[in-house]
DNA sequence: TCAAAAGTGTTCAAAATACACCCATGC
DNA sequence: GCATGGGTGTATTTTGAACACTTTTGA
């Protein structure tokens, strides 16, 4: 690197982007905020901000979430670097390279106002395009990332609250792929899997108003997924 | 986000990183330039530079790559976007947004100085630390990126020539794994994967100037790796 | 009594593993 | 010959996929 200057360079903004995921009802949602003003005016766009000087980017991130979504403790949520997006004109008005984040929530709260005035409200993905700016494509490597990311951790208990059944588990693992997988081998493999979940003794829960309360489960302390639960092989991807 | 003003910010620099990897002699090396002035002159760093105003990331890292290494044909190397890292204190001059890339090279050339004038050469890793600023640990995100990639990807190929032998492609495997893979059944596999490796027909080199000459392969079109080829399970990694 | 969801068992096929063994080449 | 690396065969074990069946609840 030859000598710095602070402003021998064009200044670049920096800001992050995230794609907050969760699950509904059974489908997966985004968080996402109307925009007010131009570009994009009216369109609906990821949460995010600039980065202060004092701060990472992952700090940055984790102070928008609280923001963006209202709670309060966002410690143990599951934050992840995603990609950097530096094209020269993904943003019309001036330099600006966005550092992406993905996370993952149980199910969440209403989000209010938060401090930018713009309404910020779950929507179901895929669904909600287009977006502003590239956030279409930054919305889909985070989804791509997270389906990616089941197959070899333990990712999937993001998603869920502190105790949770195997059938909520299994359905996180069937909403982000979009397939069915088989139930009786999926809990022996989760179970066969040390670390993955231990169970909370005595608890049980009924899921779905009907049939046989569930027994609830924590997760546990692993985070690789050894060996991986893969996906079915589709037409799509190669087997 | 609020209003936009160009200068309304503390100006961040925004860089790139690069971690080149690549095997000589049957070790992981990494490309690494000498410092020749404060902060950390004399230590060995991930060559890089700024982003100029008019290109993206990937276009400065392609950039600097060809530069660094003085390969006039960069464009069918891999190369891959890290992570961002962008701690405060990460520079002490100030505030540097740093876009951290994998390249992944076939047994390369000799740099030479390239533009900037500190000298670059090949150093072994691990072994070559403490590096300036964070990029001991860069590089380390580097090196478990790739050893991660090549259980569910094609990526070894990528450290091959356009024409390798399995022999070679399976040093690939042990140098970056740091373990022994049973030679048979290493050749099965990859060749059950449709699309890993295609024969070149006729085709056969002598390796270690010893056994008998092996078949050449080159890379198939395919990019993922169904089923995965996993490292066999150690302490270190619960299985 | 039925539907729904949890949980258990069993069977069959596919795949990973661990080898033994033969082939071609340089020294 | 013998060491070295390439290539094939095969028996054993492990894993995965498919599916039948029982249990427990609410309606």
């Amino acid at each position: 690197m030859q000598g710095y200057d602070k402003y021998a360079h064009e200044p670049f903004a920096v800001t992050v982007d995230l794609a907050v995921l969760t699950l509904r009802a059974g489908a997966l949602h985004a968080l996402l905020v109307e925009r007010g003003q131009e570009p994009y005016a009216g369109r609906w766009a990821l949460p995010g901000g600039f980065v202060r000087p004092d701060e990472s980017a992952e700090d940055a991130a984790r102070r928008e979430l609280a923001e963006e979504t209202g709670l309060t403790d966002v410690t143990g949520l599951h934050l992840e670097q995603l990609r950097t997006y530096s094209d020269p004109g993904r943003d019309p008005r001036m330099r600006v390279v966005s550092v992406a984040f993905a996370a993952l929530l149980p199910d969440p709260p209403e989000p209010h106002g938060g401090g930018d005035a713009a309404q910020a409200r779950w929507l179901p993905y895929p669904g909600a395009g287009p977006l502003a700016f590239d956030h279409d494509r930054i919305l889909a490597d985070a989804h791509d990332r997270v389906g990616a990311k089941l197959e070899y951790t333990c990712l999937a208990t993001a998603f869920c609250p502190p105790e949770f059944t195997l059938g909520e588990l299994r359905q996180v693992y069937e909403t982000v792929w979009g397939t069915a997988l088989d139930r009786p081998n999926f809990r022996r493999k989760v179970l066969a899997t040390p670390g993955f979940v231990e169970p909370v003794p005595g608890a049980a829960r009924l899921t779905g108003g009907r049939g046989k309360p569930a027994a609830l489960y924590r997760a546990g302390g692993a985070t690789a997924l050894h060996p991986p639960l893969l996906r079915p092989a589709t037409e799509g991807r190669p087997a």
